[in-house]
DNA sequence: GCTATTAAGTCAATCCGCTTGACTTAATTA
DNA sequence: TAATTAAGTCAAGCGGATTGACTTAATAGC
């Protein structure tokens, strides 16, 4: 029965597919541009007003969209236009990091709704699950508290943890050797009962940028992301891009000279964990952050020399990857308060001279993303939002029956 | 009139979009595994038999596809595998290189029908032009005395020509500065009255791979290329990524170490242009190829000199790819002959530790692609036939009216 | 050797969702 | 007040996948 099973194809798509796709491309319409007519979105999709008129009917119908005011403009009968309804949809999201862990509730539209944060046992995945199950169970409580319909429109729980997966040798210390081997999602889709999705860090930063920041409706975007690694999230084609394993993007260990297994991998010395190091704070300080933002505002000695030689290495980072992605931007993102990465983002400049440096650019080459430590969090529940409403081509195949 | 063209919205689809996308699915699935039955078709598309019996039913009439012996395997009615008709569709691909240029023709499985060279004055493009019209005009010709149904199965003519494009300081000798600022696209489609497609040198080596070569049904695959310059294909998600501005994988301008702009780019040390600086050969003899292969196979101690220091680079350079793109392979192709791109090959062994040294891998991390020196002339000619005839997401979407 | 079983493939009706073209509604312009 | 313009609806039509019963042709088992 399975001698078949090894044939190779694509999946193909009927009515159901076209309906689907035609439903993600008005959501994605609102989201990018506001509020649309009818007439609008028919001009904007190629689709005819009829069945633009059936789609938002539907949608409507289903809750996600809601009209407005009648507005008119000029000659011709008045348009009435529609806009996304926040509370058409929620997520999870769950950032899980060396030592804490961070929960939050998102609307359709990107708006947090609740938040909770908790200390995380490290290298204890058992009891860290606890704590964390504990966390989702309280901003759902949360949730339920300002929707009665949250539970129907919950429509996943996504996660974001540093990368790389699946490693051979992971007793890497940066890594979280114990919680690469425990089995995460299948423990939280137990516990919670929602469909989990896992997204390396850096990409979660990339998906928050893509639904409320820099790389809003941007097709081809890298985010940079400076945490306790560092990491790129990938925005390629309009979507988030993560590699043959989930691995895509991860060059903190990437080596920065030719000079073979023995250079330094440019996360240790250019991440906040070098910049703890360099600084002499402990990684598990409570008041870390603070600490951080006290003394990048006073411009203390030691943090203006980190940031001057991680801004070396980092301009070096967005001229590889404007060499490599051609991206119309590249966003740099940070755990890091935003006073510490703007200074950051401002010892740069001037970047390299690259592929990117031409004329007639609409966007700059670097620019400044979300610098809010919960936009990690944000980004892990924007991703099964992004996955159930925005328009993807996998979303137009039929699935496969059999199970993955 | 004007004021609505700024909304942002992907294109809706229709029946007509399901049915284009099935029609190039089933023929993705033919070419990726032979030959198939309507009840194969259905299985591996997921699409109903009756669905599959009728787009093969349309394939059959407009001469895509053909029925083969039917073949009895075990219980139940004898199968009627169908298999790609190779004269179902032609398109030209076109190298342009420095000291000279190619013409193919291809039929719709990959297979080279003709072809002619010629050499190009340097920095002459509307003289080039008239040698490269004439080129094209010549192999047109022979695929007429081919086919009696040569034009109408015409689909297309691929260009190639080494990146990266519209750059701001077009000066540098490396690059071709006459021929970047000569429309090219425009007088080649008028002169030929067939669409017209361009693509880098890299990219056109992983077209050619993917329809033809070790990237054959590989979703994610990056292409190393090495030849008068040094750039990468890169193969995301089973479709050919160009980046924003179709400058993507041009690595051959990134700077090695983190020194600054005055680093020495890769392209000045892993490239054939730096082997025949170091052999003193000229690029423009006509009997270089054949020079190297002699060289290469008497293993000439210059030439092992530069494998050595090429290796060197690339080797990092591989690190780099699985690091940033988690590809499921990189295939390394290059100009030179094989022998020697064997010999590099070799040499870059053992490869850097990367993420890509993980347990359970089912393709090399590193394998030698096509080395003939008409693989990009051959990839040019693929791109028109993936545009017409491979599932994409594009291919779904309703068409802009207006251009473009 | 007969029968049951299995699988490929067809037939005809149905269904779903977009399209078409005429029509209604409601505003501005002249 | 009439002409024009644009938003949006109505109802019939159409294209293409689905459905379920049916036919055909092979092997497996008794």
């Amino acid at each position: 029965m399975n001698e078949n099973s090894s044939i190779r194809a694509k999946s193909g798509t009927n009515q159901e597919g076209t309906s689907a796709h035609n439903r993600r491309v008005m959501i994605e319409a609102l989201r990018l541009n506001g509020a649309l007519s009818r007439a609008d979105l028919a001009r904007a999709t190629q689709l005819t007003k009829q069945a633009v008129s059936n789609i938002i009917e539907d949608l409507e119908r289903d809750g996600l969209v809601v009209a407005l005011e009648t507005v008119r403009k000029g000659r011709g009968q008045p348009s009435t236009p529609y806009r996304l309804v926040p509370e058409g949809a929620f997520a999870i999201g769950l950032q899980i990091d060396r030592h804490l862990t961070r929960a939050v509730v998102v609307d359709l539209v990107g708006s947090v709704l609740a938040r909770a944060e908790a200390n995380l046992p490290l290298d204890e995945p058992s009891e860290g699950v606890k704590v964390i199950l504990g966390l989702i169970d309280g901003v759902r409580r949360e949730l339920a508290g300002i929707s009665s319909q949250s539970e129907s429109r919950l429509v996943g729980l996504g996660v974001a943890m540093p990368g790389p997966f699946g490693l051979k040798n992971s007793d890497d210390k940066w890594m979280m050797p114990a919680w690469q081997k425990f089995p995460l999602l299948e423990t939280l889709a137990a516990g919670t009962g929602l469909n989990v999705g896992l997204q390396n860090d850096a990409a979660a930063c990339a998906t928050a940028e893509r639904i409320v920041g820099a790389a809003h409706g941007v097709d081809h975007a890298v985010c940079l992301y400076v945490g306790y690694g560092i990491a790129a999230g990938l925005i390629l084609n309009g979507e988030l891009y993560t590699g043959g394993n989930g691995n895509a993007g991860e060059i903190g260990r990437a080596l920065l000279s030719p000079a073979g297994p023995g250079s330094t991998p440019l996360e240790h010395r250019a991440s906040l964990a070098s910049l703890y190091q360099h600084l002499g704070l402990d990684a598990a300080d409570a008041h870390l952050y603070e600490r951080m933002d006290a003394l990048a505002l006073a411009e203390d000695p030691k943090v203006m020399a980190w940031i001057k030689g991680a801004a070396h290495d980092l301009r070096w980072s967005v001229h590889l990857i404007e060499t490599i992605f051609d991206p119309q931007t590249v966003i740099l993102t940070s755990g890091a308060p935003e006073t510490l990465a703007r200074r950051l983002l401002e010892a740069m400049q001037p970047l390299l001279p690259s592929i990117a440096d031409r004329p007639g650019r609409s966007l700059p080459r670097l620019q400044l993303g979300i610098t809010d430590p919960w936009s990690i969090a944000l980004g892990a529940a924007a991703e099964p939002i992004s996955r159930a409403f925005d328009p993807r081509f996998s979303a137009i195949l039929k699935t496969r029956a059999g199970g993955l």
